[in-house]
DNA sequence: CGAAATTTGTCCGTATGTATG
DNA sequence: ACATACATACGGACAAATTTC
């Protein structure tokens, strides 16, 4: 095709071959619903074993741009735009999307010590200290917040974020322009439950209502918590939606 | 600690390997916050190799279970409370072992046809014929349902089920072999709602309660509807969970 | 501070199983 | 029956990060 792949010394040799493998596919070099080389073939032509190009594909079978099937080939399934969009080839809503076209009014903030099931959800020693910050989240140019909105970050994170009135990126994208660290993994859960006060009031919902919450931890280099958040949605106007890869 | 893994005869070794961890994680033999014990040691425990114990790793990483360190070990991030309690599947794969881990009574059956809101939702004409199954879902060896399930097929599938009272395996399997179409995509689709009353019954709860519903929409090649699922779930004992990576 | 030990991460080679065409 | 191609599993080797001494 073009060539051997490694040219980035630091990088594994796999990402290098998965982002090989996207750039001729973004390119259409692999069109979309054709196969790949068998996976010998790239590994020689490639000049890598045939277990860093599983471990290339993996990759990208994860974000749902290859399809594997035994005794057939690897097909490609969608094309790829970006490669600091992908968080998102999981689910239906991008997270970047979602953060630009809405907007997060803070209208809470404190400084406060996690404990308890708090600690435990976040994953966190109890008593360490974080800066909260809360509000109602509103669809652009709407009038009534769709969603209540929790943040909880690093207490050195508060001068970034002390001036900020209303969001309309997400907040992740701060941290890490302004801790160097880069955000490798967001950790969702979606659970039902009976809403509470604080956010029914700002919903203007019933606290007890039926309430769909949203938490996320992310994750920086060695699981380091950079932000966790949490979204209560009214249950009637929530549902979360994933396409499922194969395999 | 007690033994060696493999008995399981179809079902590959990672996978037992993986849920004999996640067993004795749920057990507390490996509690939350601890280090697992090196990959080398748990190979020769076991008696499979490392690369095969990395596998299993890698599955329960995935599901947020697990985190690693290079330098340091791989330490115990959360136990699936009960772990029925928490409901995660990520890739057709997961779908699969979660399936083969529990059991579906299925205890009405019924030829029905899809109208106003249910057609709507499956995405299918109104008035199309379906064959409909339900019943509860036990984890395997336990005498309460977790959930309430319900299924739509087409009615050409009745002979293939018609005959089957406890399902241990994933229907879009036997749905597969039997159509020879592939399932390709797998909608999802997760809602905070109230306890229907049918559900409710099944599972000994008030009608009205906290419920989960997760409905899965099974796709073959060119968006054609395969199959309909439908989960209920008391809200107190349910979670879904996914990871986003980066790599 | 530095050296050594530990542990995960990456990479290679090889062999065999299994579904597909 | 046969070849193809992915899936699983084993083995070894070295690199990189962390902890320990």
């Amino acid at each position: 095709m073009e060539g051997d792949v490694h040219f980035e010394e630091g990088t594994p040799l796999y990402l290098q071959v998965s982002r090989h493998l996207q750039r001729l596919i973004a390119s259409g070099s692999y069109p979309v619903g054709t196969l790949l080389p068998p996976e010998a073939d790239l590994a020689t032509e490639l000049q890598v074993s045939r277990h860093t190009v599983r471990q290339a594909i993996a990759v990208l079978r994860r974000r749902g741009l290859l399809q594997a099937r035994k005794g057939v080939g690897t097909r490609v399934a969608a094309v790829e735009d970006d490669w600091r969009t992908r968080f998102t080839a999981n689910t239906r809503g991008d997270l970047f999307d979602f953060a630009s076209a809405t907007e997060l009014h803070i209208e809470k903030r404190d400084m406060i010590e996690a404990r308890g099931r708090l600690a435990a959800e976040m994953g966190v020693r109890p008593g360490r200290k974080l800066y909260y910050m809360a509000g109602p989240r509103f669809m652009s140019g709407d009038s009534i917040p769709f969603c209540f909105n929790e943040v909880y970050l690093d207490p050195r994170l508060k001068p970034v974020v002390a001036e900020i009135d209303v969001l309309r990126v997400a907040l992740f994208t701060l941290v890490e322009n302004h801790t160097g660290d880069r955000v490798e993994e967001i950790q969702q859960e979606v659970r039902a439950l009976h809403m509470p006060e604080l956010a029914a009031s700002y919903l203007g919902r019933a606290p007890g209502d039926l309430c769909a919450r949203m938490t996320r931890r992310f994750n920086g280099s060695g699981s380091r918590l950079l932000e966790y958040a949490v979204q209560y949605h009214p249950g009637d106007t929530f549902s979360y939606q994933t396409t499922l890869s194969s395999t």
